[in-house]
DNA sequence: CTAACTGCAAACGTTTTGCAACTTT
DNA sequence: AAAGTTGCAAAACGTTTGCAGTTAG
């Protein structure tokens, strides 16, 4: 899939069950585009920078279907705001609390094992590991 | 440190800098009573329960100072509320999406080996792991 | 044609802020 | 008296909802 495609872009979504109206293409082309940890805001900004017309309710509405459809993940590190990672690949994060700087770790740089024994009637959805760190003093 | 004892309490707090008012002991009461993870609300909900007169906002305030004096920790595993968690001793979470339940998971369960490299000039400030379930289908 | 989607504005829940009054030292 | 803390109300913030009009299939 190429970001940069419209054409590509179309079919990609509906080849994940998402009907591609205009707003949809131009949040997923924003995503997509490069691997990028952005706020709805974020988000938001860039795509009525150039076109005003895109709300931003269709902004929160479309980045949740995309999350429910797995095109995005959505990860909390901060309080403040979610970022959306269109990096839908096994990795995990480095978050930089004084600098708000979000990075991927890929997968194979952490081991996590031994999970401990899953409560019963439960399964694994993900194991989501943060490494926080400090910048200076 | 005996949460149900006011003056070991308070010993407790002025030992780790926090000044002991009335409201700061009380919202440390329920917070040590048991290890915990709890919401602002749910807090503010405890507190009052018992005096009415304790405003949300020194709630809030006094939340950011256990955090800030290392007595709390935030836990961040649903965007839209956040966990403060009495247990500061190394551990993970384990996290259910479907009924919002939060657990603890000893640090020893859990095995992260290998972390990266962290980028220069940064100093670790935690690793957070959170096993995130499902309960059903 | 019809179900799905959109923009808009208003509503929402959580958290923060401004401030005068009140404690504590 | 000074410094810090409180309660209150209002504001701010990110996000969700209701709805009339529009669009994709």
């Amino acid at each position: 899939m190429n970001a940069a495609d419209p054409d590509s872009l179309k079919r990609y979504l509906r080849q994940r069950g998402v009907k591609p109206t205009a707003p949809r293409l131009q949040i997923a082309q924003v995503l997509f585009a490069r691997p990028a940890h952005l706020s709805a805001e974020d988000i938001y900004r860039q795509v009525t920078a150039s076109d005003r017309s895109v709300a931003k309710a269709t902004v929160y509405n479309t980045l949740g279907l995309f999350v429910a459809k797995g095109l995005v993940r959505e990860v909390l590190v901060d309080s403040s705001r979610v970022f959306y990672d269109s990096n839908t690949g096994p990795h995990h994060h480095l978050y930089d609390v004084s600098t708000g700087r979000l990075t991927d770790i890929p997968a194979h740089e952490v081991d996590v094992t031994a999970l401990p024994q899953l409560p019963v009637g439960t399964t694994l959805e993900a194991v989501d590991v943060v490494v926080r760190v400090r910048t200076g003093k």
